[in-house]
DNA sequence: AAACTTTATTTGCCATGCCTAATAACCAGA
DNA sequence: TCTGGTTATTAGGCATGGCAAATAAAGTTT
């Protein structure tokens, strides 16, 4: 009988994390969105919030909570959200993580789904992958001639009609 | 004051999915792991299945009755377990949309986190995107050429020094 | 077959993250 | 200032997916 160490759960991967104490993946969700939206308008609210989130308020009120009390976001009840220096360093990542893997699904000429693809991948890729993968874009980007032969082969190959 | 549509938070995707009555993605877990078994040893028990995901037997059970009366396995109580036809041709294809998913990290050059990235990706994947990452791996599998120069550009890049 | 061990299930508990409905605070215009 | 409308919070509820402890069933030994 083998002693299987390795595979987890998502939701058992997810409980590790909690343990070292690093934002779930709703948080990250809420704090990208206040940093993006913050980055243009100054602050945001809780039900523009809400709005954009495809949330009710009393959800993200609860949230903003706790990234206030995890001095991510500065806020008072009834007030305006803003992200603290370290929200706000939290968020450029998060925000820059967003634009790596959505680039790289454009890369790969994924349109329709790009962006739900991408908010779901997103949470789950760890740093080491991230960074490869901003790599991967890198080295594709400075090398039209491989996105050519790539296109080629992905359209003779017809990706619609891939058989799994 | 535009109206925003795009975004969602993950719980939010997730929620979508389940009118549709897809799995959630422990039942993912659970059904990819089965099938997995059942291929190599044709049954699992329901202690083996929880030590191989980590987690207590009772949870396992839990899960194992959802599945059950969802129609993908066969098990009855303190039973052995196996997958039903329809129960092992999603399990196939989770299986292989793991493998796609490995593969392209592979590719990629990730090793320590390769498993646990594949695990945490798998689920959140769209069937676009992972017919699109199967034609990427075999694009570059058929061109070694390719991947030679992106590896000369990893090293040079030097991925872990990467600063995002 | 009785006793013991292993295996699985049940029960009851917890946190997350969403919801609705009720309530509270804030802000303008009369 | 008071009063209506907007904005936000609270309270209470639900499902998922974990856990531990108690219980039950099955299997093995003597």
């Amino acid at each position: 009988m083998k002693k299987e160490r390795g595979f987890y759960t998502v939701r058992g991967y997810q409980m590790l994390n909690a343990e070292n104490k690093t934002l779930t993946s709703s948080m990250e969700d809420y704090l990208e969105m206040i940093c993006r939206t913050c980055r243009e308008e100054g602050y945001v609210r809780v039900n523009q919030l809400a709005e954009m989130l495809n949330v009710r308020p009393s959800s993200t009120t609860k949230v903003i909570q706790k990234l206030n009390a995890l001095g991510l976001v500065d806020y008072q009840k009834y007030g305006i959200i803003q992200p603290t220096e370290e929200g706000k360093a939290i968020g450029d990542f998060l925000l820059k993580r967003h634009e790596i893997i959505e680039e790289f699904l454009g890369i790969l000429g994924i349109e329709e789904t790009r962006l739900k693809d991408t908010e779901m991948i997103e949470h789950d890729v760890s740093l080491n992958t991230l960074k490869s993968i901003y790599v991967l874009n890198k080295f594709l980007s400075e090398n039209p001639d491989i996105i050519k032969r790539y296109e080629t082969f992905r359209k003779r190959y017809n990706v619609d009609d891939v058989i799994l």
